[in-house]
DNA sequence: CTGTTAGCGCGTTCAC
DNA sequence: GTGAACGCGCTAACAG
C-alpha cells in the first residue's frame, strides 16, 4: 500500500491538492472535507515524505551543528541546548563533528551550505583561520557562530564572556583571598577562548597594580598533561607564584596531579583556579575554584537566533549575544 | 546563476543524463567528457542537491540516532562513535534526544521511521516497555538497538556485557580483596543495564557461596543523591556490609559523599565499587574501583551494523554483538 | 557513448 | 471549495 497524499486523495475521493490543503490546515477547505481527510490520514498512519516536501519547498527543516571533535560535557550540553530548541520549533538537528582538523571544518561548512541539506548552520569553533573565515563568508545560508570571535558581519554570534570571567576571578582572588603572585597557564595559542581569558587575566592584574611576570605565563594545551608540565615548570622557578590560574579546568586538574607528585598541598602551599566548571571539578579534592559557564544556554541561544532568522521575521543586521559567566567558589584557593 | 546539473549540461553542451553519469563516475561516459564535466562542476562549485537526490532515490543517506536525555559522557561517546563511522561511509547522523519520556521515544521512533527522513535507526534505550517494543516492530526500516534487551527478532542488537562485568568485579573483590559482606545499590527498577548488573552480582555471590542478604540490596536511581541515601541506609543497618557495589559510578560518588558526611574512610572503613568508569571516577579520592565500558566502540559497532545492512549485503537474520567490559582497579577497595 | 523522457511526492498556481 | 497541471533536481530506463 502506498502512503502518500495520492493514496489519501483516492480514498477520500478528492484531488491531491485538497488533501495537501487539508493536511496543512488551509482554511479554504470545507470543514467536513478536512475532517474526513485527516481521519483517513490517521487511519493509514500517513506521514508526509519529508524528502519530497523539502525538495518541493527548497527547505529541509534541518539545522546543522558543526563542532570540533567532541570532548567534555561541553559539547553534549551544546547539542542538548540546540536540539531542544530545534525540536520545539519543528526542526531537526544534524550534528557534524569535524575532528578538529582545519581542512575538515571548511569542507563540512562548504558541503553543508551548498548541498541544501540544512537550512541554517551553527558553527562552534575554538580557533579561526583565514580559510575558515572565507568559507564562513560564502555559506549563503543563515549562520550562527559560537565562539569568542571578532564580530562577523554576516553571522550572528554567541560568545561566552571569557574576558569578564577571568577578570572577575582574578579580582576575587586578589581582593577576597589576598593572592598577589598570580601565574597563568594559557590555552593553545590560536584558541579564541584561551586568548580572551588571558586578556582578562592581564587586564585584572594591570588594574590591580600587580606584577606581570612573564615567567609566570606558561603555555598549555587545554589538556591535563599539559597542565601538569606547566605546573612543574612554574614550581621550578626561583620566584614561585602563590596561585596558578589555569585557562581551563582540565589543566587545573593537571596542576592537582603535579602538586600531588611534589607533595604540595592545595591551597596551603599553592592556590589553584580554573575555568569552565566541568562536572569533575566538583569532585576534586579540594573542590576546584573556577568559572562557571551556562553551556546549555549557549546552545539554546544559538539555535534560537538561527531559528528566528529562518523564520524570516528578523532584521538583516547581525546580532551578538554574550553569555555571562560566574565565579564558582571552591576550596582550592 | 543556477547551480544544478541542468546548468552544467548547458555549459558542457551535453544532456543532464550525461552530467549525472559523469558526476557519479559512471564508466560509460567517455573520459574526456567526464573530465570536462567535472571541471565545470568544480568551477561553479556545484554540489548535488541532496534533497532532490534523496527524493529521487528514496534514500536520504541519513541515519537517525535516538537517545534518552543526554547525560554523562556516555552519550557523547556514543554520538562520536556513530558519527565517525557514518561519515566514513558517506552518511550523515541525525540526533534526536527524547528526554527520557516513554511517549516521546515512541513518537520519535514513529516519526523517523515513517517520514522517510532517515534510512535507518539506532536506538539507545535503558528501559523497554510494551509500547516501545510495538513501535520497534513497526519501523519498516533497518534498526539497531543499543541496550541490554532480550534479543529482538527484527533488529540488530549491541549490548554491553553488564552481567559479566558485575560478575567479574564481585569475583575479583572477593578473591583478591577478601570482601565477604557485599551490598549492592541497584539502578532504577526498569533499567535494563541495572537489572543485568544486579543479576551478575547475585550470580557471583551464589557461585562464591556468599550470603545474599536482602537488606543489603537497596534501590537507587543512578543519581549521586540516590547513591548517598542508599549509602546512609546501608550504614544504619545493624549488620553492615564491608563493601558496597553501586550499579553505576554516579551512585558510587554518592557513597563517597555519604562516607564523608559520616566520617568514614574509604576503603579502610568501607569499600566502594562502581560501574561505568566515567571520566570523573579517575579523580575521586581515592580513585574508584569500577568496571570500564568502551563506549565509543558501542557507537561504532551500532553504526557499522546498520550501515552494512543498509548496504544490502547482509543476511536477513539479526545479529547481536556483545561489547565486553573490564575491571578498572582503583584504591577504593 | 549519449540523449530523451518518465517519475519520485509534494506544494502551488490558475482555473472553474 | 475544489481540481488539473506544473515544476522542483535528480536518477534510471529505454532508445539510439
Amino acid at each position: 500500500m502506498k502512503n502518500s497524499i495520492t493514496e489519501i486523495a483516492r480514498r477520500a475521493d478528492v484531488s491531491i491538492a485538497t488533501v495537501s490543503r487539508a493536511l496543512n490546515n488551509d482554511s479554504r477547505v470545507k470543514e467536513s472535507t478536512r475532517n474526513r481527510i485527516q481521519r483517513i490520514a490517521r487511519e493509514i498512519n500517513y506521514r508526509p515524505n519529508l524528502l519530497a516536501r523539502g525538495f518541493a519547498l527548497k527547505r529541509s527543516n534541518i539545522i546543522g551543528l558543526i563542532m570540533p571533535e567532541l570532548v567534555d560535557e561541553y559539547f553534549t550540553e551544546v547539542i542538548k541546548g540546540v536540539e531542544a530548541e530545534a525540536i520545539a520549533n519543528g526542526y531537526y538537528t544534524m550534528v557534524a563533528s569535524t575532528h578538529n582538523r582545519e581542512g575538515s571544518i571548511v569542507d563540512t561548512l562548504d558541503r553543508f551550505s551548498h548541498n541544501r541539506m540544512v537550512d541554517g548552520l551553527i558553527l562552534l569553533t575554538t580557533f579561526q583561520t583565514a580559510a575558515t573565515k572565507r568559507a564562513l563568508g560564502e555559506t549563503g545560508i543563515p549562520l550562527v557562530v559560537i565562539g569568542d570571535d571578532p564580530l562577523l558581519t554576516h553571522a550572528d554570534v554567541v560568545k561566552i564572556d571569557n574576558f569578564q570571567g577571568a577578570y572577575s576571578l582574578i579580582s576575587y582572588l586578589v581582593s577576597q583571598k589576598g593572592y598577589r603572585k598570580i601565574a597563568h597557564i594559557t590555552g593553545p595559542p590560536g584558541n579564541l577562548d584561551a586568548n580572551r581569558r588571558k586578556e582578562g587575566y592581564l587586564a585584572a592584574l594591570a588594574k590591580l597594580g600587580l606584577e606581570i611576570n612573564p615567567a609566570w605565563m606558561v603555555e598549555g594545551q587545554f589538556t591535563i598533561e599539559s597542565g601538569k608540565s606547566a605546573f612543574q615548570r612554574l614550581m621550578s622557578l626561583n620566584e614561585k607564584p602563590d596561585l596558578i590560574f589555569a585557562a581551563n579546568d582540565r589543566m587545573a586538574i593537571g596542576c592537582y596531579e603535579g602538586a600531588g607528585a611534589l607533595g604540595l598541598r592545595i591551597p596551603t602551599d599553592i592556590g589553584i583556579a580554573g575555568f569552565d566548571d566541568i562536572f569533575v571539578s566538583r569532585f576534586l579534592t579540594p573542590r576546584l575554584t573556577t568559572v562557571g559557564v551556562p553551556i546549555t544556554e549557549v546552545g539554546k541561544t544559538a539555535a534560537s537566533l538561527l531559528l528566528s532568522r529562518l523564520a524570516g521575521t528578523e532584521p538583516l543586521r547581525t546580532r551578538e549575544v554574550i553569555i555571562s559567566t560566574g565565579i564558582v567558589p571552591g576550596d582550592s584557593v
